[in-house]
DNA sequence: CTGAAAGCGCTTACAG
DNA sequence: CTGAAAGCGCTTACAG
């Protein structure tokens, strides 16, 4: 098998590559008994058309970029892999670009776009740098996808979950245990995904009748080493408090170890709670209860409503959010009876 | 900012499009003051070259196909993010088709194909059907490199890493603790990968003595569930072996969880060792004793010899293979005093 | 060092 | 229903 072009193709199934361009690209026009064989033919010669001809004559790639990072997570793994299956099914395909860890992603950015993508879907939250980058991307004409992180003020689309809804609906798990000291480890506050997550934990608090300066809110970030450090600085506390809430799984991991290590049993001493549901949370010796985003659901969406507005059905900024749900295992309990 | 197209953009610099293409080609017949002052304008405009009329006329993508599974596992996401990073530097770009769990590649791979990649690196163990179909590939001068899982008998490039020499490692290593009833949990044996790591774990054996009829060979799989089943056959036999490992670390997860369920204590009872290194090996009540591979190394190697291929480096398939080392953690000790 | 011209493999109005 | 023709935005020999 050596490579056809259309021309060749159609030279040889005796008919113009006018006809075949046309089953190709579903005009109707064209004799159902040829459209048949020509589909049937094509599989079996193994042909295929020339995707950058078509795509250069149509002004679009069928190419879909993705700006994700990898934070060491399954999450966003089953995301991409979503999108991936979506767009296939779709005739896209997906071109990404992993963002190094701490740094900023407009190079990443420009690279997909000068890969002439007809959509970017973006996963990190973008410095400002990259916004005013994004807003010429846009300006061009390429639809931005915000994803998971919602940029306040910045106008394009967005699609997450609804973190702030399953953060409080955590915390009042946490509070019908009893707990009444329940500190929450933030990661960046530039972060939208971070601020909702702390307005459900306050709105939570607040509800059961515990003002903000009651509340316990200690810096750790979205890895490992900034729980770890966020649970040494907990532990420095004159008291510590009987439950713990993480922004994230990594997170709680982190501060589950530096526990660990201090001699703090779960959930004896201290109830722990994750956020993103990763893989690993089972493994602890007590498993971590967490609260679950809809991985599959969200990289599928995403696809789906990146198609929608390249179809031109969403004039507007398009916001949506799913369902985030929590996830009961092991590391939660009542306070000990001795903790005031 | 709208898109440029090189003609406008040369007309805006006062330039013939002419000398833009022979700057933005490398060629150097040109003046290098006009050079850099093309190089700095792009940048300045937001000027990027159209990359489908260019691969068009190059008759040359500039993609990277990458066919891989999501096992669940951080390792491939590692692999892949660093081969992102590699292939940018060089000009190309990673199109990424997941596999599906449990089915044949040939449409992800035909998918990749259609995309008109320039070279293809397929990670999944292919199925007979795939490789009946990658070699109409290769013949169709896509060359094709087999990561990890090399196919007897299959005349393509392989990069892999010597995971027999990492397996007889571990395994000198549980031999020279003490321990002599070892049991190896295997994946499916239709996979190089699996019958390499354990023909290491057989030289081992029989370097100590130990005959292939004595040894403990059990069916497991790449996953948690297959390492938990492999676990209950353990289990069952009429005295458990002082030691496991597993092929891969989410197996031997799924050991671990299962022997936690039955009581058994890790190291006191059982000493286990993974494969691979896998983020979450280090949360475990016993942090995990396993075999790393260098996944950054491998992603970036993958690409450079991809390039090498490209360039016509290597008339003869390339056979290559890194190196994987031991990584002691705490899952291991000597066997039990009263365990015969 | 630069201009005019052909062509990469498609799609799509435009005639027939 | 089908053929001849133009053009998508580049690159590259070929002259000048």
């Amino acid at each position: 098998m050596s490579k056809l072009s259309q021309r060749e193709f159609a030279a040889r199934l005796g008919l113009s590559y006018k006809t075949v361009s046309r089953v190709l690209n579903g005009s109707d026009c064209v004799n159902e008994i040829t459209r048949r064989r020509v589909l049937d033919e094509a599989e079996r010669l193994g042909f295929c058309g020339h995707a950058m001809a078509r795509g250069l004559r149509l002004k679009k790639s069928f190419a879909i970029g993705l700006a994700m990072r990898n934070g060491g997570q399954t999450f966003w793994l089953d995301v991409a892999e979503a999108m991936d299956q979506r767009a296939r099914e779709t005739g896209y395909h997906l071109v990404i670009s992993h963002r190094r860890r701490d740094c900023n992603s407009t190079e990443e950015i420009r690279f997909l776009r000068d890969r002439q993508v007809d959509a970017l879907i973006v996963a990190p939250h973008p410095t400002k740098e990259d916004r005013l980058f994004l807003r010429d991307v846009a300006e061009a004409g390429i639809p931005i996808l915000m994803l998971v992180q919602q940029v306040p003020g910045f106008l394009t689309h967005y699609l997450g979950t609804d973190s702030r809804t399953g953060t409080r609906e955590a915390c009042t798990y946490l509070l019908g245990l009893g707990h009444r000291e329940i500190a929450y480890v933030i990661g960046p506050p530039e972060d939208t995904a971070v601020t909702n997550r702390l307005q459900g934990y306050r709105e939570a608090m607040r509800a059961a009748g515990i003002p903000d300066p009651h509340q316990v809110v200690v810096r750790g970030g979205w890895r490992r080493d900034g729980g770890e450090a966020a649970a040494q600085a907990l532990l420095a506390l004159p008291r510590l408090p009987t439950a713990i809430m993480a922004v994230a799984d990594l997170t709680a991991f982190g501060i589950y170890l530096a526990l660990r290590r201090a001699g703090v049993r779960i959930p004896e001493d201290v109830s722990l709670v994750g956020y993103g549901n990763e893989s690993a949370g089972e493994l602890l010796a007590t498993p971590l209860t967490t609260v679950a985003q809809p991985a599959e659901e969200l990289g599928r969406r995403a696809i789906e409503l990146v198609l929608e507005i390249l179809d031109g059905r969403h004039p507007d900024p398009v916001v949506a959010e799913l369902s985030d749900r929590l996830l009961v295992r092991d590391s939660c309990a009542p306070p000990r009876r001795d903790s005031p």
